[in-house]
DNA sequence: ACCTGAACACCGTTCAAGT
DNA sequence: ACCTGAACACCGTTCAAGT
C-alpha cells in the first residue's frame, strides 16, 4: 500500500530518466523551489540516499532535467530552404519543448554544451549560422544567445502562472493590471496605456511569433551572406 | 572587536540599503548561493532576525537587490535622435550596470514593475518602441523581452567567472576548449570550429556589440514606423 | 548494484522577549 | 524603533551499513 509512486502508478525500479521525470513534473505543478532531494524521494516512495545512487549531487540532477527538456526538442529536417527560415525552425522546435515547462526551462540555457541532445541543436544553430556568413567567433556568441533568449520568451511570458489554481491566478492578474494603472499619468503614461498587457498576455502565439520575428529579424539583419542560396554570384 | 563589519568599515546602524548592498557584494564574490540571510547578519555583525526587520522575508530582499541594480541604472537625456539610437541608448545603460554584478543580473527580470527605478527604465523603453509605431500591447511584451535579453547577454556571456580565482578560471576554460575540441569531428564539426568561442569570450566588448546589434535591428526590421522622425509625411 | 538510517552542518522563519 | 535567543521544520550531503 505504501509502496506506490506519488502519482497512483505502481513503483518500477528508480532510473535517472524516472527521478528527472518526477522532478519536471513537480516543477510544473509546484515550482521549481519544491524539487528537492527529499521531496522527490517522498514522491517516488523511496529513501532520500536513493538518489544519490543515480545523481552524485543536486547539481547533476538539474543537468538530468536540462537534458530531458533537449531530448523533447524535435529537430526538423535539414532541407535546402533558405537559412533564416530553418534557423527559424530550429529555434520553434526548441520553443515547442521549453513552453510546456517554464518553471524548469531556465536550467538549459548553461547547460547545452553538457547534454547530448543539446549538443544536437547546438550544432544545428551553429550551422546555420555559419551559413549566414558569420565567423565561428560570431556564431558562438549569437548561438548562445539565441538560446538564452528563447529560453527568456518562454521564462517571462507576461502574466505567468505562478502554480496558483486558475480563480487566484485571474484575481493575481487583475490587481496587478489594476495597479499599474493606478501610477501617475503624468510619469507613467506608457506604462498605463500598456498595463493590460504587462500584467497578462492576451494571445501568447502571437506573443512568441512576434519574439521569433525580432531573433530572425535582427539576425539576419546583421548577417553577411545572401538568405538565399541559390544567389551563389554577386556583382 | 567583534563590532565592525566583514569588510573592515566601523558598523553604522543597518538599512535596507546597508543590507542589500553587502547582498551584491557578496553575491560578486560568491554567487547568488552565498546570500543567505544567515551570512548576510554574520557579514554585519548583527543576528540573522535583525534583517527581518527591514525586510520581511527573503523574496522582499531580492526585491531590494534588484531596485539596487536599477538605481544603478544611468539613463541617457531623451533627446531628438532617431528612436533606434535613443533605445539603444536604454540598452546600454542598463546593459553598463548589470555587467559588474552577473551573479544578481539575473533578478531584475521579473522584478522591473515594482521597483521605482525600474518603472522609469520601462517607461522609456516603452515610449521608444511605441514611437517605433508598435501597438501598446506589442510594446508590452517587446520591452519585457528586451530586459530579459539584455540579462541574458550579462548572465551567457561564453566563459563566466564562477569566483575562482585567476588561474582555477583559466585552467577551467581550457578544459573546456579541449573537451568540446574532443568531440566527433564528423557529427560536431561545427562546434569544433567554435570551440575556443564557446569556452570563453576574447572579447566581451564586441561580444556585448554584437549582441545589441542584433536587438536594435530586428526591432527594426519589424518595426512599421520609420526610424527617423523628419520624414513626417509618407506617399 | 541498489538502497537504508543516523547524523551533520546548514537553511528560512515564527514567536516571545528585550532595550 | 530596532534587535536578540531559542526553537521549528526544513535543506543537501557523508558515512557506515544492509541486501
Amino acid at each position: 500500500m505504501k509502496k506506490s509512486g506519488s502519482d497512483g502508478r505502481t513503483r518500477e525500479r528508480l532510473s535517472r530518466e524516472a527521478i528527472a521525470d518526477g522532478a519536471v513534473t513537480l516543477a510544473d505543478a509546484e515550482g521549481l523551489e519544491a524539487v528537492t532531494i527529499r521531496r522527490l524521494a517522498k514522491d517516488h516512495g523511496v529513501s532520500p540516499m536513493a538518489l544519490y545512487w543515480h545523481f552524485k549531487d543536486k547539481d547533476l540532477l538539474l543537468d538530468g532535467i536540462a537534458d530531458r527538456l533537449f531530448n523533447d526538442v524535435d529537430l526538423p529536417p535539414v532541407s535546402a530552404d533558405p537559412w533564416p527560415e530553418q534557423l527559424r525552425g530550429v529555434l520553434e522546435a526548441l520553443l515547442a519543448a521549453l513552453r510546456p515547462h517554464p518553471a524548469v526551462a531556465g536550467l538549459v540555457t548553461s547547460r547545452s554544451l553538457i547534454s547530448e541532445a543539446g549538443l544536437n541543436i547546438a550544432e544545428r544553430t551553429l550551422s546555420h549560422l555559419r551559413q549566414a556568413g558569420f565567423s565561428p567567433e560570431q556564431a558562438a556568441e549569437l548561438g548562445g544567445y539565441l538560446l538564452g533568449a528563447v529560453v527568456t520568451l518562454v521564462t517571462s511570458e507576461p502574466g505567468r502562472r505562478h502554480g496558483d489554481d486558475e480563480e487566484a491566478h485571474e484575481d493575481a492578474v487583475r490587481v496587478k493590471a489594476a495597479s499599474l494603472g493606478a501610477l501617475s499619468p503624468r510619469r507613467y503614461p506608457n506604462i498605463i496605456a500598456s498595463a493590460g498587457a504587462l500584467a497578462a498576455c492576451a494571445s501568447p502565439d502571437a506573443y512568441y511569433r512576434l519574439g521569433l520575428d525580432m531573433l530572425i529579424t535582427g539576425i539576419s539583419g546583421i548577417a553577411t551572406a545572401p538568405a538565399k542560396p541559390e544567389a551563389e554570384t554577386a556583382p
